[in-house]
DNA sequence: TAGATTGTTAATCGATTAACAATC
DNA sequence: TAGATTGTTAATCGATTAACAATC
């Protein structure tokens, strides 16, 4: 691994080690040592030191890590300070419980638009942000500078609208749709999160552990 | 790893196939070889028949796989003929859109009952399910045989939720919260869902691409 | 039969854990 | 100083990829 050059695993790490610094500091703890943190977040203490050593010496021999100042390079490492400016395209159940649901500028967001096909509800507001028609998106980001795109729309409008969104020079997605955007383009910056995907492995544990519904 | 024994990430990869098949299936493609199918699904052919050997020959040599009988046997593995009785805890933006978004009887779930605590929903109905009080939860599970919960809770209430549930017997989750529930109860079989976990990875991934927000 | 493609073993790669010297 | 705990190297473990004999 290339110094500088994060393993996914350990990023996929981080944001939990975030929850639990977070915790730590509103309980006003001050230090940990990676042994004490490893037991709390039920990991080794190896992992927890080879983790926090991917970003250089944030600990110190003897005493451990400070709890803020730990949560703070963490932070930074995420880039939780950024504001990237963020559409959600489909107002449906599932897009509206996200735009109402999450809290976009601690995680380095800013939702500035919100876009449906729908004309039953364009014009409706979530939040303090007005459901626009979807034929607006093109002049929208012409206007706004638009970083990201968080994808709540059907899987068979999902290759025209990322490639709009692509031609608009978006090309970091949230996708809950089935859509494998990275087939088609294969330098955006994609997080998938598949709901039914992960039903179904919920589905296989329960099964496999004799789960019955009887 | 013992026989029977599969690794985790090979079943976190058999929903993808499933998908993908599912695809195949719908285009009357009757048969396909695990180099077409890594082609399509961007992976080595190495892992497709590693990963379909593991559950057996589901392959027949110098033909390849038939689709629709592959795609039977990963449903089976995953056991989504399964109608696992399921409840909703907590009617928010984001349960109420899991309950009216998914489709849970292709996912091996049925859901039979969703509570909050909320006397301004409580009574209101998503799809034919009432949502009731969550003081009912109680003799509704004593009635109603509930094999698993999905959780859509605020954190704090989790814990007391969960050792409800567990008190009913219901030790299966499929969790929306941070609450660590494996800290608490070992034996629990949970799938963690941390949204904001994911807008954290997905906001590093392009804060280290370099995406600017101007 | 010849060609295709699997099942499976062996090789490689990466991630996790263990161990311990460095040092606060 | 002595004890604690990190940073880091080495050992282990698991997952992925390559290779090829088996066989349809």
């Amino acid at each position: 691994m290339a110094k500088g050059k994060i393993s996914k695993s350990v990023i996929k790490r981080l944001p939990r080690y975030y929850r639990f610094l977070n915790e730590l500091e509103n309980q006003n703890i001050e230090r940990i040592s990676s042994n004490k943190l490893a037991e709390i977040m039920r990991v080794t203490a190896s992992q927890v030191r080879q983790d926090l050593n991917c970003f250089g010496g944030f600990g110190h021999q003897g005493y451990g890590y400070s709890v803020p100042k730990l949560k703070e390079e963490i932070e930074n490492i995420l880039g939780l300070n950024n504001k990237y400016n963020a559409v959600l395209i489909g107002a449906g159940h599932l897009g509206s419980a996200l735009a109402s649901h999450m809290k976009f500028e601690k995680l380095g967001f800013n939702l500035i638009g919100i876009f449906d096909n729908n004309d039953r509800i364009t014009g409706n507001y979530i939040g303090d942000i007005m459901i626009q028609d979807d034929k607006n998106l093109e002049s929208f980001c012409k206007e706004n500078k638009v970083s990201v795109a968080f994808l709540c729309i059907p899987k068979n409008v999902a290759p025209n609208e990322v490639k709009r969104l692509y031609n608009l020079g978006i090309k970091s997605f949230w996708n809950f749709t089935h859509y494998y955007i990275q087939g088609d383009f294969p330098d955006a910056i994609v997080e998938n999160v598949h709901l039914s995907d992960r039903m179904m492995t919920l589905c296989y544990s329960m099964n496999e552990a004799g789960v019955k519904n009887e």
